[in-house]
DNA sequence: AGTACCTTGTGAAGGATTTCACAAGTAGCC
DNA sequence: GGCTACTTGTGAAATCCTTCACAAGGTACT
């Protein structure tokens, strides 16, 4: 398979959501001018976006709701269920360990981690927290394919290093820091200061009339 | 100005974040290289996107450290401090009302809104939550630039409908619905649910070797 | 002052992504 | 069956972004 763009990628994960609750709503068929409207994009990036996977449509009709949405799953692995493991359990961890959508969504928490032996033992809805040197044996036998990292600054460079030591290939980064990762390994963040940041260019900047 | 691209924005973002770890370990000069290493780029690229904006470095040396954080800073609007309000004080709103790092990064959250009559009055290190019809009038009062939504998906759309009605023109959408926003709105996205897709994707499709 | 060595700033080239525009396929109706 | 209306799939064009490559400017040292 040809390379795809990640912008790509991010927008199917957007028309997929659509389509879900589109579908929930009871509708049978879409066209691409309604997914680019959902999708804040246009019906030809739609259509070349799907282009890239093959052929999903009817000339005329659209596209099948149902249809469509489990070829978006297939393309982007959400076929099977994920097994994720957390690094850091302190406030933002916690709140993912507790977060419903997870599991909802195809990924399951089978494991957290903390350093702080206050932390290590408790219970968040139904993940036990333990002890950051359990880590390397719970990769080994879990082989959770995902981490996300819910460590401070300083620590999450040393974490990816360690997960990715353990074979972890996929990172998840809470962390307000960038972090180098050797070849084959993807790492993403979520860092709402960045995008805070954008917005206070965009409103110093970009200003319109 | 001419338009300035996102991913460049994105990135001044990261080269500002790495420059204040490393003013802070007290170093006074920095080269386009070691910058693009920090930020996960090239050294032509760190020079580009600074081109956009002037010429900050010295041939033969590279950049002051503290010159370039402070250029960095009056390019992105970070030289002031930036009023803003959180809709929902649910888990995620809550969180973040708590977020200490909001208000060293030059965020102050100036209120947080509840329909639900059980949160409204409780107390958020040091921000009370006020009931959501208090959302208009406040707007108007307190002239916060940004607004972060963290209400379901279901209310996501109309959140933002009423935070534009009352002026904001920057939205930071934590809710995992794509929105849409008249010409002149910047919204911007976090998305747990469509990084770990995106992860998914790359396990699945991009396996090297 | 001259030489060696660095690093920036930037046009131009190259590559990637998005948009355009239209042929081709499908349904519905008369 | 023929006509109309609609929508997909896709090469080609256009736009946007990144990388290249090098002149120009600066320091350090002899």
């Amino acid at each position: 398979m040809k390379h795809i763009a990640e912008p790509t990628v991010r927008r199917l994960t957007g028309y997929l959501r659509f389509l879900e609750a589109f579908d929930a709503d009871g509708h049978e068929t879409i066209s691409s001018g309604e997914l680019a409207r959902a999708g804040g994009t246009t019906s030809a990036q739609v259509r070349k976006d799907l282009s890239f996977f093959g052929s999903f449509g009817k000339r005329g009709l659209g596209y099948g709701v149902k249809d469509l949405i489990a070829s978006l799953r297939e393309i982007l692995g959400l076929d099977t269920r994920w097994p994720v493991v957390i690094v850091g359990a302190g406030k933002i961890g916690a709140a993912l360990a507790q977060y419903r959508g997870f599991g909802t969504h195809g990924f399951d928490v089978v494991g957290i981690y903390d350093t702080d032996p206050a932390r290590v033992g408790t219970h968040l809805s139904g993940v036990t927290v333990r002890a950051d040197h359990d880590l390397e044996g719970d990769i080994a036998a879990l082989a959770p394919r995902i981490a996300v990292l819910c460590v401070p600054g300083e620590a999450a460079q040393a974490a990816l290093d360690r997960v990715v030591a353990a074979g972890i290939r996929a990172v998840l980064n809470f962390a307000p820091t960038s972090l180098v990762a050797p070849e084959g390994v993807t790492v993403r963040a979520v860092n709402m200061a960045t995008e805070l940041e954008v917005l206070a260019y965009a409103l110093t900047n970009e200003a319109r009339d």
